[in-house]
DNA sequence: AAACGTCACAACCGCGTGCTT
DNA sequence: CAAGCACGCGGTTGTGACGTT
């Protein structure tokens, strides 16, 4: 589509906005909401109260206010409501008037924050801005832009990659190595940039038969998701308390026998590792040192019954995710679905927040009722819930649970079982896959399960 | 003081996607 | 099902402020 059509009509005003013109903004926004924005900038410009002005044909004409009333001989201002288009109109309102900006310098914090998240999705500044309260995606965009690449860079730093820039053809050698088919054991230092060479090398003709890397956050479309991956981007991006150090040590190792899920669970069960179950009967293992209070440190706001400090292993972390529920009511509406392991581990108890922009509530935008009802008005919602509906499991306790648990995310931390709650992946996105799942939505799907 | 370069940031542009008709 | 519309996103550009020569 493209250009939205208000903007090839003429007249329209380009660049800097007024102080008029904000405040005409503000005040339309503030007493009627947006709406629909291409209207905005017609009847922001009708919104002159009546007794100072009329308006015709979207002319509105004022009375000079020294005049009484009886004596006013209209002033007349070509005053075409806003002379924007409403795409204009949202850009601007979104990246500078919108009251619940933080203005100023980004903090330290901040900063780290925005480094890390890009590790794990990259150029997508509307999710980065989703996790930090009060800033836009464009600011974060000029912020990177202009200040983080730079000092990146004098680091030594690949803003791309996040990889030392020395390493960056070490990376690329050990990527074509394991593209040669080789068992063994690939040290995931690299955040998503990286993962795409090991995808463009394993995708290589001699390799056509192995399962290969998916770059999750970077390109969705050719390939689903396996959480494994999600959680091992997340890994090696978060796991640094040092964001612009080296990404440690997520490790991706492949059991000797791919070919025998029951021979990779054999090994599982035997590794003293926690060790993760790909898609592909691929086996992860997670690096002893990555513990719960890693997640915590980048995932701030997540309620503290997420992240249990009982969660001290990363295996527990494994079967939470693996074992997610989704029992928002606006999913309960069918109670014959299949249901999911009763010894699944976690509850997602928003599914908007979590599926959508805003995986994890802040502290700052905690919902209170109103926003609530807010919340499970939202469309998105009642499109997973198409999607859901009938072809995903979920338990119907859960069901009956969602209709009076509170609205943020909520772990139950035992967890009986790691490799049961691994195969209800696998087959939960066996059914994720055979259903007619968008694949954006898909995707928020992937994205929600990285996040965790 | 003027010219020039750099930088930060606001705004625009084009595209993708979902919804409606 | 196709077309049109509306919105959101990410990349790019324009512009003013500031520093340097």
């Amino acid at each position: 589509m493209g250009r939205h059509t208000c903007c090839y009509k003429q007249k329209l005003r380009k660049g800097l906005w007024s102080p008029e013109e904000d405040e005409k903004l503000s005040k339309h926004i503030a007493k009627y909401g947006h709406g629909c924005w291409s209207s905005v900038p017609k009847q922001a410009g009708d919104a002159v109260p009546a007794t100072q002005g009329c308006n015709a044909w979207n002319f509105n004409i004022f009375f000079l206010p020294c005049c009484s009333v009886s004596d006013r001989s209209p002033l007349f201002l070509l005053h075409a409501g806003l002379q924007r288009c409403g795409k204009s109109c949202r850009l601007r309102w979104i990246n500078y008037l919108r009251p619940d900006l933080k203005r100023g310098s980004f903090s330290e914090q901040e900063e780290n924050l925005i480094i890390e998240l890009h590790a794990v999705l990259g150029n997508r500044w509307s999710q980065i801005a989703a996790r930090l309260p009060g800033r836009t995606d464009n600011e974060i965009k000029n912020f990177w832009n202009s200040f983080i690449k730079k000092m990146l860079k004098k680091r030594g730093i690949d803003p791309n990659t996040h990889k030392p820039l020395a390493e960056d053809k070490v990376g690329e050698a050990k990527a074509s190595r394991t593209s040669e088919g080789a068992s063994g054991s690939v040290d995931l230092r690299v955040p998503a940039a990286a993962l795409a060479s090991l995808n463009d090398a394993a995708r290589g003709p001699a390799s056509s038969s192995m399962p290969v890397f998916d770059t999750c956050a970077v390109e969705r479309k050719a390939s689903p998701m396996t959480k494994a991956i999600f959680l091992d981007q997340f890994i090696t991006s978060q796991s640094s308390s040092d964001p612009v150090s080296v990404f440690p040590l997520a490790q991706l190792s492949f059991a000797t026998d791919c070919s025998s899920s029951e021979t990779a669970l054999a090994e599982l069960s035997a590794c003293p590792n926690p060790l993760w179950l790909s898609q592909n009967s691929r086996l992860l293992e997670m690096n002893r040192d990555f513990h719960c209070n890693t997640v915590s440190t980048c995932l701030p706001s997540v309620p503290t019954t997420i992240l249990s400090t009982s969660m001290d292993n990363s295996a527990q972390i494994c079967a939470g995710i693996d074992g997610m529920q989704y029992s928002d009511a606006v999913y309960s509406g069918n109670s014959s679905q299949s249901s999911m392991n009763s010894t699944d581990t976690v509850e997602m108890q928003n599914s908007s927040s979590f599926f959508h922009n805003d995986i994890f509530l802040w502290p700052e935008s905690t919902p209170d009722k109103d926003d609530q009802v807010q919340l499970e008005k939202e469309p998105e919602d009642l499109k997973w819930s198409q999607y859901l509906d009938g072809s995903f499991p979920m338990s119907a306790a859960t069901q009956s649970q969602s209709q009076s648990q509170p609205l943020h995310c909520d772990v139950k931390t035992e967890s009986p079982s790691v490799f049961s709650d691994l195969v209800t992946w696998h087959q939960i996105q066996q059914q994720l896959q055979s259903s007619d799942i968008h694949g954006k939505d898909f995707q928020m799907l992937s994205v929600g399960f990285g996040q965790v």
